[in-house]
DNA sequence: TCAATTATGGAATGTTTGTTCCATCAGTCA
DNA sequence: TGACTGATGGAACAAACATTCCATAATTGA
């Protein structure tokens, strides 16, 4: 025996010696470590013979990708990953507890944030999902469909959005122009809109008034401005064709964005789904 | 044999089992059963033997209280409670592969794409939520509490996500810089961060190149880098000192953004929390 | 191109594991 | 109290298992 060598104990630190000697490793052995990363939950409870097929390996190439790692065996190896699941397990329990009782769960600050803004995005999707009307979607959609060029714009916290649609009407293979604001060429940019194109144009309270300006100037020339917003009262619901409400939840001073990323991914998808019905 | 008999196959209904039959049980497999509750997890791992010895009782009482049970055996037992532990795990795992497969009916479009989009992004936060330890925040928040400025890199899809980044660290009064490649210039943009300051890069599968290189090059110099990525083996989880990660539902060929978004909140304000109390 | 080295597949092996069997024990009804 | 039914402990068993071994294939270095 060489040396007793020091295997991981964790499944972190497994994770970080396969990084770092995954590359190095023959080829079936790399083979077996994407597996694992792969399969985690399979590692903790199935035997050599199950993972070795579903690995598309032999079991002793397990043993001795074990082996290579300074483990005795595989069985060693497995028992990172059984106390891997166990611990989220109980990771698991104890966060169920900590919601049931109402109390915003003490370790970290970093956990009660993520739960806060996962909580908000949450309440935004379901609150998208029971308010917006399909008709309304259908209904802009055809506006976007006939368009020959899709005009986006959106600033500030919406930009991401925009931006978003933008890579989204590329792949779909949908003509768009992200309004970008670029050396303060917003204005221009979207000048050049007629009507035979449209617009999207995206803002919530509070309102960036270049976006509204040049929705509003969009609106004014005749092209279909599809507005995003978050009321009846807000000035971009009132200078568009049609607008569609996304009413987002706050977690502390920042808004969750999942249920405008949501109904824009659906405005883009349904659009080249209507473009490819007409023609 | 007497009948073919249903032996629970969840946990739950053998608890409910557990307790209408409970009293009723003879003294050692009563002591058995309160072992199992007690302990659910050792039933998952353990062999008879451990089991056994810290129950109490001699293996083979347990293979007669399985039987009792009307399992098969021991082994058909030890199943319902390994269910359990992957349970919450591959709870997530098996929605996010549902939904991949899902193709948008044809009839409501609108409604199924929405409803679509939707679960696809509740399905990504639950995920978040299961899968991400707070301590891994914490650690990446050190990080960036303690930089100069924060280099923010992300392309394509990911762009969404660290201009957002841009425009909450710019509200909370951190510098940033967000590395938008214009004019093809996102090399040079990048390579003026130092050791003293930080770096946040977005990528998953497929990676865009220049967001791996950019990050390898910064991490190279000795920039914290920080990575949302989707698993160990990403190249960009090679090229970080730290890495968190983000496993997103598929819709369609669209990825939801809900859990990559909330993660990255949840870095922003942790990070402006962690300055205002070191200060 | 050839030898040396390492990786791989598959059968053989020794161990561990769940399970069964049977003698003994405790409790129950006459 | 004494026969009977069911429960219990512990050893014996057979199946499943991880592991090892060896012949063969692939890779590396000269």
């Amino acid at each position: 025996m060489p040396q007793p060598a020091s295997p991981p104990g964790d499944f972190g630190s497994l994770v970080t010696l396969l990084q770092t000697r995954g590359p190095t490793l023959p080829k079936r052995l790399r083979q077996v470590a994407e597996h694992m990363l792969a399969h985690p939950d399979d590692m903790a409870f199935q035997t050599t013979a199950q993972i070795a097929v579903s690995a598309g390996v032999q079991p002793s190439t397990l043993v001795r990708f074990a082996q290579a790692l300074d483990y005795a065996g595989f069985s060693d190896l497995q028992q990172v990953f059984r106390a891997r699941l166990r611990q989220q397990n109980s990771d698991h329990r104890a966060r169920l507890a900590a919601l049931r009782s109402g109390r915003p769960a003490e370790d970290g600050m970093a956990r009660s944030l993520l739960e806060g803004f996962v909580r908000a995005s949450q309440a935004s999707l379901e609150a998208l999902q029971g308010r917006i009307q399909p008709a309304e979607i259908e209904a802009a959609t055809n506006l976007l469909a006939r368009a020959e060029t899709i005009f986006l714009v959106g600033s500030r916290r919406m930009f991401p959005v925009v931006s978003y649609l933008a890579y989204a009407f590329g792949k779909l293979g949908i003509r768009s122009i992200l309004v970008d604001n670029i050396g303060g060429l917003g204005g221009e940019q979207a000048a050049i809109a007629t009507t035979s194109d449209a617009m999207i144009a995206v803002s919530c309270a509070p309102y960036t008034p270049q976006t509204i300006e040049i929705a509003a100037q969009a609106h004014r020339n005749g092209v279909p401005v599809i507005a995003l917003t978050d009321g009846p009262l807000s000035p971009l619901a009132m200078h568009c064709r049609r607008w569609l409400e996304v009413s987002e939840a706050d977690f502390g001073e920042f808004r969750s964005m999942a249920a405008t990323f949501a109904l824009a991914m659906t405005l883009a998808v349904a659009t080249a789904e209507k473009i490819r019905a007409d023609a």
